[in-house]
DNA sequence: AGGCTAGTGTCAGCCACTGACAGTTGACAA
DNA sequence: TTGTCAACTGTCAGTGGCTGACACTAGCCT
């Protein structure tokens, strides 16, 4: 009953406190900003550690130490180490299904998830900057490729959005995706894809963005192609 | 450092060290037998145990107990807890694996995964009865589903079989795995729709081998389709 | 029968994680 | 400004997965 991950957020920025007159987005009080600070500390800790020495390698105690804050003090930002790891992948998910759906009614499912990646790689490389490096982000990426207990969560992180974006899909579509297999099925396939082009990036040399990019682009233009019947007679 | 899983595997039947005189499969001395009866109580009470309290809820002092071995001695048999859930399942995907490379070479890529999979549900209502009831193993497979450590455990161990799925079709079509992104494409947009089916069937009501047979085959045949450009007007 | 060694139990200890409780410190009203 | 309240934090103790070390028991073999 240990290990793995739980649920829940204790770190959500609940109820601004401060007297917010107008209507700009007004700086958070003391209390939030501090708060705001550890989170981020904590996570750059985290990630820099585990990058350096390895996930498993690193300690708890150790990237609490790090910022100077007790281990009891990082469970109430992270519901478990694990968190921490997937904390910025996160965020450029969430820009994904945003992107996608913003995508022109008109684009075939297949065009439409195709351009929403190309666009969400863009995005990420200016966007992700205010939390972390990008080149930190890189890495733990490629950190999470490569420490299976990480890679087993990552995957069902991506089924858990392969539902939410089956549910977008069908929704473009007009389709029912209790009755119609087919939302879910486009995007299993595309998201096995997916998977492919990332691992084999980890795996490369070149970690900028734009050679996942490029990969993801020529992966994704073979698929189609690779179902039909005779490769040999090409 | 804790959780998750390792590797290794301290249980390995070990060369024989009876006296094997005739061809036959002579039946192993009374250290292996034992052993093999301890593996299999510890893995039958492990498995009827989580599925009925739940994995997470399961102690493996309490699987030790059950078996009245100490918990250390349960160490040396399964690497770690999660071992245990996916013991049958390992054995299934052999078979599905070997199935596969015995499929006629003439044999469309697509074509051959379909077979070898229905295949491997036949066959499995047969031959896995030798260890745990096939109920037990159908129970132990729902619950995989629906427990989160484990869905994210089942899902790696997938795509490293989908790795070997590419190398076999990789090496019936002889194409070369490292230039030639088709076999890794197929298998990949494959594995994808045989998780979904998987987790519908996890998920609905019937629980019966021919249940998920007839999910698989129709959710392959969409396929192809799926993936074609107008939905709207078929 | 007796030695060898695989297999087991016991013990101690690491680490992820959690509940309980008490001490600090921002936020805010008087 | 000060006092109160609540949020945040640290400390402590405890559970559960997992491992190394060591001593002991029991099949196996000569």
């Amino acid at each position: 009953m240990r290990t793995e991950q739980r649920a829940a957020d204790p770190a959500k920025p609940q109820a601004e406190t401060s007297g917010d007159i107008s209507g700009e987005p007004s700086r958070p009080g003391l209390r939030e900003r501090k708060k705001q600070r550890t989170r981020d500390a904590l996570l750059r800790a985290a990630l820099e550690l585990f990058t350096t020495k390895g996930y498993e390698e690193t300690t708890v105690d150790e990237i609490a130490e790090a910022v100077d804050v007790s281990q009891r003090t990082f469970f109430r930002y992270f519901t478990n180490k694990q968190e921490t790891a997937f904390a910025v992948q996160e965020m450029v998910e969430q820009r994904f299904v945003e992107t996608l759906r913003e995508r022109p009614a008109d684009e075939t499912p297949f065009v439409a998830l195709r351009g929403a990646v190309i666009d969400a790689w863009d995005a990420m490389g200016r966007s992700i900057e205010e939390v972390v490096p990008v080149e930190l982000h890189m890495r733990t990426y490629q950190m999470i490729e490569s420490t299976p207990s990480l890679l087993a969560a990552h995957l069902r992180r991506s089924i858990e959005m392969e539902e939410e974006i089956a549910r977008v899909i069908a929704e473009r579509e007009g389709l029912d995706l209790d009755t119609d297999p087919r939302p879910r099925v486009v995007v299993a396939a595309f998201s096995g894809v997916m998977r492919v082009t990332g691992r084999l990036w980890g795996a490369g040399e070149d970690s900028s963005v734009e050679s996942i990019r490029a990969i993801t682009e020529s992966y994704l233009d073979h698929l189609g192609p690779a179902l039909a019947e005779n490769w040999r007679t090409e």
